[in-house]
DNA sequence: CTGTTAGCGCATTCAG
DNA sequence: CTGAATGCGCTAACAG
């Protein structure tokens, strides 16, 4: 940066106009005559003149900023989400705030208030950990917000879910169709929402198909590789009946994995595996993991489109988008 | 929002103060009686007042914002340095905009430009794609730089980079110690600096240890899992002498995995493999991967740190930081 | 210790 | 089609 930014009335007065009309041809907005819009446009460039987006914000009321809150970028289901987020913003002319949560409440109260002194003109929050009414708190002083992978009713939030209950019944069904009857269910945490709808998923496959099952068959599990090899282990062997186990998620399923190779169990002979995400390790282990796909970049994408129309019009509705996840057929469930 | 915002003004009035004593309050910088202080300040906690930082950047030409320019964040390498970046502005008080370049030269030019409308304080840009020209043009404007994985010398940028050479030396000894001597090289995309560097290491160790190696054991190759599954194939065909591989990331080394499976060669009996970075997924494989563990996460906090000593002080010449990349020994290459 | 006076760089009225 | 006046919300520099 050599010496002081050049400023609008550096450009209006070296085109000989006035703050006015460059103001105009910048924007291209206004009426304008072409010449004089050209000539501008060009001195603009030359003495290399950008103009303020701050000044413009403060003057115009919207900074053509967006906030986007996730748990941990880190963790490759949220960076996929941020990609897609960030390249829809960045289509409409808009960048984004990254602010990780590190999963502490707290935290996230903190960054959605600093996005507030930003002055963004909307949010985009993952994942929230707070309960509703201190989610309903921290978010009333934004003007525009889209929740993914988190429902709040009775409020004007948009939000991107995945129909987990749907997934569910799609993986239960895809066993049912290979002959499968006694099918265990490793659930994941108690207290996830995901889960208890994949459950619900299960539930209903089996009740349409007609199929009495123990509910012993269904245990909740951590949603680690750690916590499905452990609790596998301990399912497969109470239930030597089971011929066929739904995972909570991929991570899961890797250790029901690594649990039936302890038992010597042959997969997908003796016991059939299926996941839940298809991250990419689900396409790597031997055998390849038959999954359900949830597109997280799409979860991105549709995020920021709801955010920019709520912005644009004032859209303050509750609006809701459930994303499909697909089930991807491989070797550990054929 | 309920209607409007509530202004420095509004606080003032409320207060019986003039605005600029409610400025010395929040900033705490100035002399004012610490009792005048609180009461500002629990008024304007009770107004829910909340200091426009786009008015205050305007006033101090300082935003406390920065930019982060990555590839892609989707690739688990630039999410991690984007996390250990992002912790480190917010421990400092900023706040980061998160800008994918998609590997465009064109689009990282225009997301620099966007940045610099957006009056950021400082930026850090991840493996620029742009030639030194081209480079040095881009950031000339912006006032504090720091580069991640791309060097520019004569130029006064902070820069922060892994010691691939270093890297490339410490697991060609390690081989070299189990007594392999005939060691192939899968050694990355021609272009890429740091491949260039990696198999400087391993020249640099082959000639310590006193071995003529043949030049047809190295070889150019994409780095990915079909990549390396590929060339690895060719190599090994080529070349049955060889014993161990040392491939230029940890992708190529489960490519060059599933090449052994395929040629029916015992990991790390018929063959060793190392590979280089420490995925998540290198731990997972099987066999797991010996390789070079770099953390970027650290990449990222040592970047930001210098970005703000950068932007505080005017250390202003061009400074460097090395990152030692460490031998992590797993099955594959014990 | 506190108040007053001036901008920061731009867009939004309204006149011409 | 173009220009002049006014204010966005805040801080810096100076008075008091």
């Amino acid at each position: 940066m050599n010496s002081k930014r050049v400023t609008i009335q550096d450009v209006a007065a070296a085109a000989g106009v006035s703050r006015q009309t460059v103001s105009r041809a910048m924007n291209n907005r206004g009426e304008i005559r072409p010449e004089t819009r050209a000539e501008i446009l060009r001195i603009a460039e030359e003495m290399n003149y950008r103009p303020s987006s701050i000044a413009r914000g403060l003057a115009t009321q919207r900074t053509g900023t967006l906030g986007l809150v996730v748990p941990d970028v880190a963790n490759p289901f949220f960076a996929e989400v941020a990609r897609g987020a960030e390249h829809e913003a960045y289509a409409a002319g808009h960048n984004v705030f990254l602010c990780n949560t590190d999963e502490d409440p707290q935290r996230e109260i903190a960054v959605l208030r600093s996005l507030e002194e930003k002055r963004v003109d909307g949010v985009i929050l993952c994942s929230s950990r707070l309960d509703d009414e201190a989610l309903h708190k921290a978010l009333s002083r934004h003007a525009s917000v889209v929740l993914v992978n988190r429902q709040l009713n009775g409020y004007e939030f948009g939000c991107v879910l995945i129909d987990d209950e749907q997934g569910g019944k799609k993986i239960t069904q895809h066993l049912l169709n290979s002959q499968h009857r006694t099918i265990g269910f490793l659930a994941g945490p108690p207290a996830s929402r995901s889960g208890q709808k994949r459950v619900a998923g299960y539930r209903a496959a089996m009740a349409d198909a007609g199929i009495i099952y123990d509910p012993d068959w269904l245990r909740p599990c951590p949603p680690s590789v750690e916590g499905g090899h452990k609790v596998a282990a301990g399912l497969l062997s109470d239930h030597p009946e089971i011929t066929a186990l739904f995972c909570y998620n991929d991570l899961v399923a890797i250790g029901a994995l690594q649990a039936s190779h302890d038992l010597e169990l042959a997969i997908p002979d003796d016991l059939a595996i299926v996941g839940f995400d298809d991250i990419p390790l689900a396409a790597l282990v031997t055998p390849p993991l038959t999954t359900c796909h949830v597109s997280r970049y799409e979860m991105g994408v549709q995020a920021m489109k709801m955010l920019l129309e709520r912005i644009d019009g004032c859209a303050t509705e509750c609006q809701q988008v459930l994303l499909q996840p697909e089930l991807v057929i491989r070797a550990s469930a054929p």
